[in-house]
DNA sequence: GTTGTATGAATGAAGG
DNA sequence: CCTTCATTCATACAAC
């Protein structure tokens, strides 16, 4: 195939993109140090005045109400938070508690969160079965970013954390075969997978 | 203006950088929760999301766009033929088996087909539902239905996004290669099941 | 390049 | 729990 054009716009955008990416991972690994870093103190989250209302204020034309409920950001984080504790069931004593703290964020029922508990693990586990299970094509250069590290004690996630779009191939007949992006990136998506508390940023392919 | 050229080779390397931020942000969005989840659970359960990260929250609207499948008329014609052949139930076995005779044509995914027939049924369903209006029903009220008050809030995708991350000039770091990647990102070597990312060079075309 | 439309994908909810 | 439905979002592509 003879060289593709690129117009500077494309570039342009191209260039943002990377540049976002990188300014994500560098705030959330500053984050993520800090977290860790008081873990034991448990003095609560400094950091969390730094960012917190400004960026999520959602300037949204307001829309009316919906039938079905929507979670909002604070109450899908802390939703999410809940799940990765690893108290994949969530018991009707659990869930009352749950509604009473994100009923501070917006409406919300019983009902959504044992939805939300029961979608969200029926989702998971279908990505790892999408994972790619006898593939020992020759696939010259199948190193996965990042190994499956000292993970806590949940599900024992497989090697794949693919969000939604598992397959992929060389372009082969360049059609469609383009790439897609995690949804965890831009919120809510939440890819599942495994803890993975000790990867490394710098090495390649093992961790420190 | 002049478009200037890139090789397969640089917008493959491109590609890959970005998704290699992709996957590591991803990854950090999931080791920072991890440690959130332990943190709450340590503080007795609090479940206070009253923090947002900004990374969480970080609704790019184009920056990390997906690609979507997009059926080749092959594919199209068989998923047809299988449709109209009374196989409503897509099962599971039935999906493997036709996604291994359709990625002769093309790239495509389990999901992608679970999709297609879902997708494919609910639009049958539909266009009878709208074809016979025996009943004489005005829903056309746009009215306030619920009471669900603040909790409107849409997905947001649209509309906050880290000013300093999004508006950050492309060049303007000062970085000597347009592409200033750090070190970090070198990891990508996303392969196998990797997210395998990429970016959507189109231009940013809001929905309606 | 803007707007409209078709459709792939995401997800809350219900059924079994 | 697992499967299926319904609704909505977002994007590829067409029409202008």
């Amino acid at each position: 195939m003879a060289a593709q054009v690129m117009t500077d716009e494309q570039m342009e955008l191209l260039r943002r993109q990377i540049s976002a990416y990188a300014t994500i991972c560098e705030r959330l690994v500053e984050m993520h140090r800090a977290v860790t870093a008081q873990q034991d103190a448990f003095s609560g989250m400094r950091l969390s005045g730094l960012y917190a209302d400004p960026l999520v204020a959602y300037g949204g034309p307001n829309i009316s109400a919906r039938q079905r409920w929507t979670p909002t950001h604070m109450q899908l984080q802390t939703l999410e938070s809940i799940f990765y504790q690893g108290n994949g069931t969530p018991s009707k004593q659990k869930i009352k508690e749950i509604v009473a703290e994100l009923s501070q964020h917006g409406q919300i029922s019983e009902a959504n969160i044992y939805n939300w508990f029961q979608n969200r693990r029926a989702r998971s586990k279908r990505k790892k079965t999408a994972a790619a299970p006898s593939n020992s094509e020759s696939e010259s250069d199948a190193k996965s970013l990042v190994e499956k590290t000292g993970q806590t004690e949940k599900t024992a996630a497989y090697s794949n954390l693919s969000p939604s779009v598992y397959d992929r191939s060389p372009a082969s007949d360049g059609s469609q075969g383009m790439y897609a992006v995690p949804e965890s990136s831009k919120l809510s998506g939440g890819s599942d997978g495994m803890p993975v508390y000790g990867i490394s940023m710098s090495t390649p392919s093992k961790q420190t």
